[in-house]
DNA sequence: TATGAATGAGTATTCATTCAT
DNA sequence: GATGAATGAATACTCATTCAT
C-alpha cells in the first residue's frame, strides 16, 4: 500500500455547492430576522449585510434583489407549515384532532422569524411574480384548514359552521401570534399556544 | 343707531379655528385611506396631498410630520373603539354581553380606514416616539378587554381562563379582519362579524 | 392721486412660470454642455448639478430623470436645425442653393452643445418613448435633405444620383463636425464649414 | 535506441503561447462585437464573458482591464485599415487612385465590428491614458490621408484644397458608415461604398 | 487556466422636510 | 394658509476589479 491520501486543500465541487447553499441560507436567516424585527421597508440591505459581516453586494450574489430575499423568507415560512405534516387524512384521527395538530404547527411556525415574515408582510409589498407564488401557497394552507374543518364537521368532532369563515378566523387569530412583539414571555412559547388553541376550540363561553 | 355692520371679509377667530379643524380632519381621512390602502411606508406624502388637491407642504401646516399623521390615524382608530361605549360596568349586563358588544365595536372599527391603519401598522415600523404613544393606546384597549373578561369570569358568564392570553387572542383574531384584503364579500360586513364573534364565543367544538 | 404703487416683493404668477422656464433651460444647457464634453454615461448628475451650483435632487424638479434630460437635449438640437428655415421651396432658389443653405445650418447647429448631443448620442441610449420621438425628427430631417436633392436633380443644379445614399452621406459627413473634438481652431467655425460644404459640393477631383 | 517518446500531456511552451494568442483573439472579437452592438459603456464584462461561455475573471487573464479591451479593439480596427496597403507611394499610381484605394479600405473596415468600435467610441468617453493611445493611432491615419491628398494635389489628380480640412471631411464622412445602424441594406455593402466614395470624389454639383 | 466569491466605489432615484414668499 | 423651490439623507442596485483556490 502506498500510504494515506493527502487531504487536498481544494474543496470539491459538491462541497462547494453545498457551502454556497449554506451561505445562502445564512443570508436568508439573517434577512428573516432583521425583516421581522424592523419591518421590511425600514430595513436596509446594509443592515442585513452587517449582521453577517459582509458587504452589501455580497447579498446580491445570493439573491437577485431585496424583494427576492423577502419573497424567499415568506415562502420559506409558509413551506415550514406544510412541512410539518400531521394533517394526513389516513391516520384515523378525528377532523378536530388533525385540525388542532395543524393549527399548532401553524402557530409554532408563526413564532419563528420566517413565520413572522410570512405573516407580517402584506401581499402588496411583493412583486407580481412573488405575489402569485405566495398567494398560491397561502391558498393551499387555507384549503387545508377548510378541508380539516369540513372533515371534522362530517365526523361530528367539530360543530357545524361555514368552513370559509371559520378557516379565515382561525388563521387570522393565529397570525396575531406572529404579529405581536414577543417581549412578553407569557405570550410566547408552546404553553401559550396550547391555551390559545384551546380557546379557539372551546370558545370563551362556559360549557 | 350707528348703521348696519358691514360683513367683514375676514373670518372671526372661532370660525377660523373651526375651519382649520375641518381641514385637519380632511387630511387625516385622506391619510388613513391611502395609508390603509398602500401601507404606510409605501405611501409618499405626495400621494396624500394629491388626493386632497393640495401640495405637500400644506400637510405640514396641519401635522408636524408624516409619523404624526400616522399616529393620529392610529389614535383616531383606537378612539373610535372606545367611543363606541357599551363597556360601562354600570349597565347591569353580564361581562360576556358587554365584552361581545365591545368586540363587535372593535371589529366594526377594524373595517374602517382608521381601524385598518391601527391594525396594519406593526410597532416595529414606527419610530421610538410614535411607538410609545401607539402602544399606550393599545394597552388601554387591551386592559379594557381584560377587565371585561375578568368581570365575565366573576359573574359566571365567561369560562375561567387567563384573561391576559384570552384578551390577546380575541384582539388578535379580530385584527385579522382589518388586515385582510377585503376583496371577498363573504369576509366583510356585519353578518360576517357576527359569525366571527360567535365563533370566538362558542369555539369550534360541538356543545 | 394717491401716490405711486409700491413694488410688490412677491413675484406674480406669470413671472414665476417664466422663471421656472428659464431655470429649466439653464439645466438643459448645463446638461448639454457636460454630456457633450464627457459623454452621457460618464457624466453623473452630480456633475451637472455642480456646474449649476445646485444639488442633485433639484434637477429632478425640472426633469423626470437623467434620460429625460438627454432626450430633451437631443430633441432641442434637432429642433434647432429645422428652426433655421431656408429650405422653403417657394423662394425661387435652385435646389442646390437651398440644400447648401440647409446643410450650412445643419453644420452650424452641429457645433453647438445641443447639436453635439444630438449627433453623438446613439439611439440605443434613449428610452423607447424618446427614441421614437427622436427618430421621427431625424427622419424628417433626412426627408428634407432628400427632397432638396431631388429638387436639385430636377432643376439641374445637382448631378443625378440616388438621393437616399447621397442624403445619408451628406448628413453623415456633417455629423463628423459635431463628433470631433474641437480643440483645433482650423476645424471649427464658419469658415471651416464653408470649405467643408464646398468640398461636398465640388468633390475632390479637379474640375 | 531508447524507445519511443511518450506523448506528454503537457503542451510545449510555443504551443501554449499560440493557444493563448488564439484565445486572446477570441476575447477581442467577442468584445468588439458586443461593444459595437450595445456601446462600450452600456456593455458589462459579464456580457462579454457570456458570449464566450466564460466567467468574468477569465477575461482579466487576457486583458488588463475593460478599457484595455476597448483600446485593443480600436487599435485592431485601425490596424486593419493600414494592413490594407495600397497607399504605398512606390507603385506609380496617382495620388487620387491611391487615396481612393485607401478610403475604400477605410470604409470597408468601418463595416466590421472592430471598425465600428473605433468609429463609435468618442474620445471623451475614454480615460486619459487610452485616449492618448487611440488618438495616436488616429493621427497616423489622418496623416496618411493628408499625405495622399497632398500627393494628389501635386500630381494634379486632386483639386487643390487645404489637406487638413479635406482629410477631416473625408474621414468624417466615411465614419458615418460605421456609425449608422446597418438595418438598411441599401446603406451597406461594397456597392454602397463605391457610390459613397464616388460622391466624395465628384461632389454633388453636375460636371 | 479558470472560477467562485467578495468588495469598493459609484450612481440614479426617492422622499420627508424646510423656507421664503 | 398655501405653494414653489430646494435640499439632505438614505438606499437599492451595478459593475469593474481582485484573489484564493
Amino acid at each position: 500500500m502506498s500510504g494515506t491520501a493527502i487531504a487536498s486543500p481544494w474543496k470539491k465541487a459538491p462541497e462547494r455547492r453545498h457551502e454556497r447553499e449554506l451561505k445562502r441560507e445564512a443570508v436568508l436567516m439573517a434577512a428573516a430576522r432583521v425583516f421581522s424585527e424592523r419591518g421590511y421597508h425600514r430595513t436596509s440591505l446594509d443592515a442585513v449585510a452587517q449582521t453577517l459581516n459582509v458587504t452589501k453586494p455580497t447579498l446580491y450574489y445570493y439573491f437577485e434583489n431585496k424583494e427576492a430575499m423577502l419573497a424567499a423568507c415568506v415562502q420559506h415560512g409558509l413551506d415550514l407549515v406544510e412541512a410539518g405534516g400531521g394533517a394526513e387524512p389516513a391516520n384515523g384521527a378525528t377532523g378536530m384532532a388533525r385540525l388542532v395538530a395543524y393549527l399548532t404547527r401553524y402557530a409554532e411556525v408563526s413564532e419563528t422569524d420566517f413565520g413572522r415574515c410570512a405573516v407580517r408582510i402584506s401581499d402588496a409589498e411583493l412583486s407580481e411574480a412573488s405575489r402569485k407564488r405566495v398567494r398560491r401557497i397561502k391558498t393551499g394552507i387555507d384549503r387545508r384548514i377548510r378541508d380539516l374543518i369540513s372533515a371534522g364537521i362530517t365526523d361530528g368532532s367539530i360543530a357545524p359552521s361555514d368552513p370559509k369563515i371559520t378557516a379565515f378566523a382561525l388563521a387570522g387569530a393565529l397570525n396575531s401570534i406572529g404579529r405581536s412583539h414577543q417581549r412578553d414571555a407569557d405570550l410566547t412559547g408552546s404553553k401559550m399556544i396550547g391555551q390559545y388553541i384551546a380557546l379557539l376550540v372551546n370558545g370563551i363561553a362556559p360549557r
